[in-house]
DNA sequence: CACGCATATGCGCATGAGCGTAAATAGATC
DNA sequence: GATCTATTTACGCTCATGCGCATATGCGTG
């Protein structure tokens, strides 16, 4: 599949979504604090998180027991755009309340 | 469903996508055109254009015998925004095979 | 009104995606 | 090695989505 189509279908997903927001804050996070700040089950956000993984918009590190999601930094500038786009959409439109 | 992710889910599917880069041209296309094309059933260009119109990101009009696509010129900044990067990407990525 | 072109829609099917539950894997600590 | 926490993965289910085919609808022309 073409990388754009890729990366949209990754995003197009309230949870991954919700993530990539979160981790787009530079810093890494484990999945237990994703699941605590988006209130979804474990394994579901194991799931997303490999979705997300393996679109190339993250990478995850392993921290003893954890495993620590971060933006990925080798994300190709016309990708980072697409998210930027879509973040800046999230936080400027009508949809702000889901901040 | 918010704007963002109606907007993603629309973009993330290939022959809407291509559709969407060719109404981009800011010039009207009737759905016949679409077929040709895009080398889809006329059944799918049209379910496809329906979405793509639901989502806010194309209008149409009658014309005679023809519906014509355009772009949105209502589309909000923001998600214009989305579009030109996605578009962008295509034109710029690896897979610029698919132009 | 019959006919033809353009478009939309109803229907049934196949596939993919998201979900919850439960089990497996991994690492830390005792 | 037993145990605890963190994470992934296997399984089965359900629902959404894309598809083809056939049919309806809209519009122009004769």
């Amino acid at each position: 599949m073409q990388p754009a189509l890729t990366l949209l279908s990754a995003l197009a997903e309230p949870t991954r979504l919700a993530a990539v927001r979160l981790l787009w804050d530079g810093r890494e996070h484990c999945v237990c604090e994703l699941v605590r700040v988006l209130g979804v089950t474990q394994s579901r956000m194991s799931r997303h998180m490999a979705v997300l993984k393996q679109a190339g918009v993250v990478v995850d590190r392993r921290d003893a027991q954890w495993v620590r999601y971060r933006r990925n930094p080798e994300l190709p500038a016309e990708q980072a755009a697409i998210i930027d786009a879509v973040l800046n959409s999230l936080n400027t439109s009508s949809d702000r309340r889901a901040a």
